[in-house]
DNA sequence: ATTACACTGGACCGCGCAGTCCATTGTGAG
DNA sequence: CTCACAATGGACTGCGCGGTCCAGTGTAAT
């Protein structure tokens, strides 16, 4: 990892990212074996080894960190702009509908629970993937603000995080038990009470 | 298990369930082995074969099946009764207070996405705890109906639906992260919402 | 007491799979 | 051209760990 990588070195690197964060969503963590990734992505062991000096958990973190990008960069064209109710109906959707197709595998859920706690790099991840996307629902709610649909007053981190919960607890309810109702129910109910925020503070 | 089990036996076999719960909420799923459950619970690899035939996977749905029942059990006094709103402040404090405790080590989070997949009776097992554990926050939230604290036009089941989410996220995002702020703001701000729900459907 | 069977101990097996090594083939720089 | 080093192939190894087997010890019934 000296950063000696040939533009060819680079393709294979990412190669064997992409395959076998694939071939991780379809066959879980614990059951997915270097053969299985070397086979997906037509590599050696030789060449697994080469780019990730440190073995399989090195390799399933550079997974995870792609994975991680992926998640934000799906909804960014939604997640970017919830400025109007409209476009929080919009997003509610992509959502709803990117992990109902994903069904019941979450590359990231399952990565994170197998080596979030062993490998400290792996962690970080994950937080940091979370406070994006928290930030970027705040920056939606506080455009909202600006454009006098909701009050000033309002506690903009708590119900970032609190909408963030509730999209995270459904889709691990999801993942779990294969039912999309209760991340529907947090969503829409999510985002109505933010709709009613300000109408009751009285 | 042919339901042949003397006093003995039995005590054995919960003995290894309740060692092996723990050893696994320690060490993880993954990295956990029968050995260390033999040394754990003081047994031989033929008790643990003689109790769960099938091997490993019976043993760990077994164990699921014990934490999912943990789990409702020990918010069961103050789930049981969610009939002013004092009693859900102190029902948030215990949740908070349990999880916080627990770390970032969650049984069943783990558990489930290690076996849920493949085993199709350890899926059933979640979607019943999930099942009762939201059906207990819909009578807390109809005994406030009935109580008149709130409209009887609410729609309970979404509503409990989206509470179970929020503290499933906030769960999931404290065991991924270690940081509890997730949790709180979501079900403060749950039930904060809940409360201004009568108030607001105009 | 004896009989049947649950219960326990511990040696043993085999294989799946991560990780190693060296030999060979590109490939970019000078 | 050639030299150094990246990139690849594939055989080989070590062993952890799930699972099997049989022999020995309780223990509850008749």
């Amino acid at each position: 990892m000296g950063g000696k990588l040939t533009a060819k070195g680079k393709a294979t690197r990412s190669r064997i990212i992409e395959g076998a964060a694939a071939v991780l969503r379809e066959k879980g963590v614990s059951s997915t074996t270097l053969d299985d990734i070397m086979a997906r992505t037509s590599t050696s062991k030789s060449q697994l080894f080469h780019y990730f000096p440190a073995g399989k958990d090195e390799l399933l973190v550079a997974v995870a960190q792609f994975e991680a990008d992926q998640v934000l960069e799906d909804q960014q064209p939604y997640l970017g702009c919830l400025d109007s109710w409209e476009a929080w109906e919009q997003w509610q959707d992509v959502v709803i509908k990117r992990y109902e197709a994903q069904g019941d595998e979450c590359p990231l859920g399952s990565l994170f629970l197998q080596i979030g706690r062993s490998t400290p790099g792996a962690r970080a991840i994950v937080i940091e993937l979370m406070r994006r996307w928290q930030e970027s629902l705040a920056v939606g709610i506080r455009s909202l603000q600006a454009a006098g649909q909701l009050p000033a007053a309002l506690d903009v981190d708590t119900r970032a995080a609190a909408l963030l919960a509730a999209i995270q607890g459904g889709v691990s309810i999801l993942l779990s038990t294969g039912q999309s109702t209760h991340l529907r129910a947090a969503l829409s109910q999510g985002i109505t009470d933010l709709r009613h925020a300000g109408s009751a503070v009285p």
